[in-house]
DNA sequence: AATGAATGAGAGTTCATTCAT
DNA sequence: GATGAATGAACTCTCATTCAT
């Protein structure tokens, strides 16, 4: 089973484990680097150095510095994108549902490691043109159809009427995006602040229900 | 008559020298190489040539790489962002000049020179701290502000209703930038799709009179 | 007379007097820069600079580089260092002639402005042959050549006695140059001892006298 | 004998690898450029180009050119100063100590290795401040405590006489720098001249023991 | 006579990449 | 498979020198 599951190139499993291991390890080591320097400013002695291999062993897992770059990226968007949309599931009025939505959405997005993430990927996707695709898949698509298909629920209790919830959706988390993440953007405001978040995400329901909410 | 009123650039050639001209030479090429590869990724060599002028006036016009980006940087925000708020001014129905208002900021973000800016401020503004100032103050702050004020004026129409007309333009212009925008920056869909312009501009519109219009 | 006594090329003595005064202006700005940088850390711009002429301006007076510091350095050896040698002329013991010259020539060794020159110029002697000369005829030579006169009067007084008054001279220089000098030259001990620079100067004569004075 | 007795610089290769003599290679390329140009005439291409290795290496052996140029100095201080102290340990009269002491210290420091340290270390002591004690401690002050020591041996002995032998041991070798060292410092009278040679060295004696000798 | 803008070679240094071990 | 010494091109920046004004 786990052979006939894995479509990874590496022929040996023993070995492949070894490997793997050596892989994150380089991924990690890299992760700091290009966080911290960005592509062209990260160079490959530092993330060696920082993962604790040779050089020579980056150049047996990556063919070069663009490919191990394209890894990170993927890599931190599998693993740090999909985190926040768990209070869709809840059960509670639609209100508190898309005001817990909003406020995870505004953390997430708002915290350094996001920044960092979109940082790189908006200043190296007319370079790397993958690198816009994987993050977009791992991260808004999700989020986005998540909570169209909440709307669609809605939709049918009566609760919120559309004729594009893919669209309406798309159009929250625009709203949740006002003021905090476009400052954060260009590095103004830097400082977390309770109260403007609290505006930020009730404004945007506020909007958001009297735009699309019956009643 | 409009030829006649743009007199600004250097009116006497004896008293400035060509300082002026060199200067404006130097930041366009610089334009060019910077929108393609960024800073790390401009050379002053590549510069100069594109400039067609020797390394070393590179250096007796700017004091080093970091000066000359800011100067660019500087430039194209006094030159690309401020141009796009003229609807406002207009006497026609509150939906017309939103709509109008729309479509001009959409317009404007999604155009290349804006998403190139757009790319570099975002990408090195933890390095260069006084780029997303300059950045905010020419551009979306302007913006910002034009739009606040027509707003006040219609509430004073009583068209529209709000306790906070800033944040209710921004909330708009984050409306604005719903799906075109944010895939734009992500290099995904590049090319021009007037129906989905059109849908972007009229929904933002609709969502936000159906919050702030007063029926 | 005026006119017939000058063998310089300028044809007329009031545009001479001009020119004069900017060659001054820039050596002394040049002397400043020199001083603090050596030859090589020396560069032109900075030197015009200092000297509030144009860059221009230096390369008419002196045709490059090298000339201007040939210059300056003929110029240094010829103000700074020929001031020392008056207390031969005094009609005093032996003794007492002999320790104000040596605390005259210990002084004059290891002030700041000396130690100066003589790092140039033993830096840069194999590069600049007149170099070494310039300096030895302005300094080292006319001070020798003053002593051994005086020691030839000695002789003829009864009081010294040596076959080669100018290497007896020298030696006597040597004995100058004894720990101070040596270490200051080497950037050691540069503050200044007076009980120190005392015994230098005392035991230099002391030795002098026991080895060429009769009884 | 010889040939066994040799076996100090890497006696393993394998454990070492070819470091240590790319070091030394670099190293004896540093030592004929520096030697020839200085330190800031010395160029690190032209290092290169002299040792044969390529611009990068010399950075992966040496962090930047004052590195390199301080191992340089250290190098040549431990290998080229304390040669010549040998004739101390003899069991002679005193004068022909001395003059033997005498005649090694002129050699030294009159020949051109010699002269190439004592400008370069002149002329940057202000700049590496270290550097004069670097050479200090390897060079003079060596010398200054074996012939001081020796001084005290003969005071025991009663042929000698002074309150203060590491003074009296300064000053021999002060009178041993007489004449030739100086000029050929400035690049005057290069060449070998014996009969002056041994004017200068008995003159030393001569005047140390009329100083200092008893009887 | 004086200027200072312009030059382009060359400075020190870094870096992605290779390859013998 | 892992290493890290070696490379050489490219980097930012400086400089002595020239020349049109």
């Amino acid at each position: 089973m786990a052979s006939s599951s894995s479509t990874l190139p590496s022929p040996c499993s023993s070995c492949m484990g070894e490997s793997e291991t050596k892989r994150q390890q380089i991924l990690t080591g890299a992760s700091a680097v290009f966080a911290e320097h960005g592509y062209e400013g990260a160079s490959m002695s530092a993330i060696a150095r920082q993962a604790a291999v040779s050089k020579g062993t980056l150049y047996n897992y990556f063919a070069n510095k663009a490919d191990l770059f394209a890894a990170f990226v993927e890599q931190c968007c599998r693993e740090k994108l999909p985190v926040a949309l768990a209070p869709v599931r809840e059960d509670s009025p639609p209100r508190e549902i898309l005001t817990a939505v909003a406020r995870a959405m505004v953390r997430l997005i708002t915290q350094p490691d996001s920044l960092m993430l979109y940082r790189i990927i908006v200043s190296e996707a007319p370079r790397f043109p993958q690198l816009g695709a994987v993050f977009w898949e791992n991260g808004p698509r999700v989020a986005i159809a998540t909570l169209a298909n909440w709307i669609r629920e809605q939709e049918a209790n009566g609760t919120l009427k559309t004729d594009d919830p893919v669209f309406a959706a798309e159009q929250f988390f625009s709203l949740c995006q006002t003021r905090i993440a476009h400052l954060r953007r260009f590095n103004l405001n830097p400082e977390n602040n309770t109260e403007e978040e609290d505006k930020v995400i009730h404004a945007a329901v506020q909007v958001f229900m009297a735009a699309y909410g019956t009643q």
